[in-house]
DNA sequence: GACGGGGCTTGGAACGTTCCACAACACCTC
DNA sequence: GAGGTGTTGTGGAACGTTCCAAGCCCCGTC
């Protein structure tokens, strides 16, 4: 015999399995006796309640279902943080899964989640295309994080990415730079508009935009900033698509012989954990990673307890961070 | 009406439920002709399976749970990425939590996974006492991961911590290190045997030891160091109790004006991957992250599927990885 | 002393699947 | 043409809960 189940404690404290059922819901209308003889019965039994018997019948598993795409961008550990702590504190809880950035598999993530019947859906930095995205909305409750959508369908909280590297731009131009490359972050959320917003505060200011392909990691960057030499491109300053290739661009530049600031500039965006080390101490373009989180949560619970049906686009403003990366323009690349 | 159900498609296709089970379950005993019917309309309404209804019956979620101490800790990342690809090759699928190191957060993150079925539980970095892990045990297949344990209930994967520690001791010392403190990891999973081995290794060469209590965090590696300067004590070489913590010593070492190595020497512990940005470039003891994961996985397989009731206890080799914060003994703190 | 009402308790139906035993049918063999 | 064999399809029970309508009992009221 497995584990024991609602009738099992029923009958060892003598009554009806709906009555343990009231008890384990905490309802007030049960005698303090029957209570506290359930509540043994139970614990001598080592009794569970079974989450999955429970969503079936009710209709509603109080789980949201959160698809990170890349576990090992520490962006996502603050976001998590905020869903998580958001979620607990409404009376649901949170369960992740990982695309790990390659769309196949976040389909595959994404896909387990609705099977699952979680209650609804955040997609936190996916590549999915909108599409597979609108499908998912029609079903669940779904909330973007990091990924602006006009989407008629799913909710969405962002940063305010065109602002946001605006204000790179803006602080690099502000030390006398007029040399600006961007490696963007090809395919990653957000990166369209980081990208649109700096050859915008670029062509503002009269500066001609230089821009290479990268992404949103580590390898990205580096690349970037090879492919940068490689086309004898001598920008003095360098905006990366996030921190990670960031991270990226400044293990390539050192690996090139160039020093940050000294002879090239670089700012990263995100401003996750990592840029704030010391010994690394990034110029980047902050966003509020935890309060991104959150919201995605409340805009789930909007529409599962409060009836919302029109879709909500929240854009939160990021702010300008500035460390030891960025000075006076030098010899560059 | 909600979202449409087996018999939706049954009707639609004009055969029975069980039919459309038999197809959705890609039985080879079914007509080409009725089998075409049925996706046909599943297509058409958009059906999908209830995994959860599935799993009420079936007895088995074929989902395993996974626990993480710490989303902001690098090392974890790729443990995940490890059992993400170990379950998803054996059928399984992968469900994250956290419970960020807080024991009472951590036992409500296990109690859910617990109540959603979970087939097996994957306890990483578990802050947990061993009652309540047993207990969990007694109810489903459970594996920790770096955190060793002689459970005679639960499975248990994880490097050996104290030979890391004494290759991190060993290597220090062959450059001349007398002077080597160790800012432990507190209650983290396996600081203890850090710590010991540590010791031992430091006995062995007729040092003495000199701990003070950090915890795997970067916090943890600050204060450590902060401790160490108050008291006075003058190592030439530090063995944080991991990477995290020996980030927080670099930064609190440069705080007060020490260069490292050029000061002190700094060891940290898991190679977790920002130890090898070259910004940082720590000499750490690596520990397998990926196998770590995988084999925790396979260790929930052989019970779930194999029918293994004995418990095993898999043991991991690290190995040293010398990097740049390690030199010759030089003034010290 | 019948009636009504409230607090507590109960059994049965339902949730969406899978599994099982069996039915229906075709085909083969003697 | 009766009997076996095999392939495909079916309805009902079961999984462990929650919900609902209704029952029971006690008490107060007229």
């Amino acid at each position: 015999m497995g584990r024991p189940t609602i009738l099992d404690v029923a009958e060892r404290a003598g009554v009806s399995k709906s009555l343990v059922s009231l008890v384990m819901r905490h309802s007030p209308h049960v005698s303090e006796e029957k209570r506290s003889a359930v509540l043994e019965a139970a614990r001598e039994l080592g009794y569970r309640p079974n989450a999955v018997a429970r969503s079936l019948v009710r209709q509603r598993s109080y789980v949201l279902g959160v698809m990170l795409s890349n576990l090992h961008n520490p962006f996502f550990a603050d976001v998590v943080d905020g869903i998580e702590e958001r979620s607990l504190a409404t009376g649901y809880r949170a369960l992740f899964n990982s695309g790990k950035r390659v769309p196949q598999r976040e389909a595959a993530a994404l896909e387990t989640l609705l099977e699952l019947q979680t209650d609804g859906l955040i997609l936190a930095g996916t590549l999915l295309d909108s599409k597979t995205i609108e499908k998912a909305g029609s079903s669940v409750p779904v909330a973007l994080i990091a990924r602006a959508t006009r989407s008629s369908i799913v909710d969405s909280v962002s940063g305010d990415d065109r602002a946001g590297a605006r204000m790179a731009v803006e602080h690099l131009h502000s030390l006398g730079h007029q040399h600006i490359a961007h490696i963007d972050g090809g395919r990653g959320a957000g990166a369209r508009r980081r990208r649109s917003g700096y050859e915008a505060a670029m062509r503002k200011h009269g500066l001609e935009p230089m821009v290479v392909t990268g992404s949103y990691t580590e390898e990205g960057g580096a690349r970037g900033v090879r492919q940068l030499l490689d086309d004898g491109r001598r920008p003095t300053a360098i905006f990366a698509a996030n921190d990670l290739a960031a991270l990226g661009a400044l293990q390539a530049l050192s690996e090139s012989d160039h020093s940050v600031p000294d002879d090239v500039s670089l700012m990263g965006y995100d401003n996750a954990w990592l840029a704030g080390l010391q010994h690394i101490s990034l110029t980047t373009v902050d966003q509020p990673r935890h309060q991104l989180g959150a919201t995605a949560v409340e805009l789930l619970i909007e529409r599962l307890d409060e009836g919302r049906t029109e879709p909500r686009h929240v854009v939160l403003t990021p702010t300008l961070v500035v460390r030891a990366t960025t000075g006076p323009p030098a010899g560059g690349l």
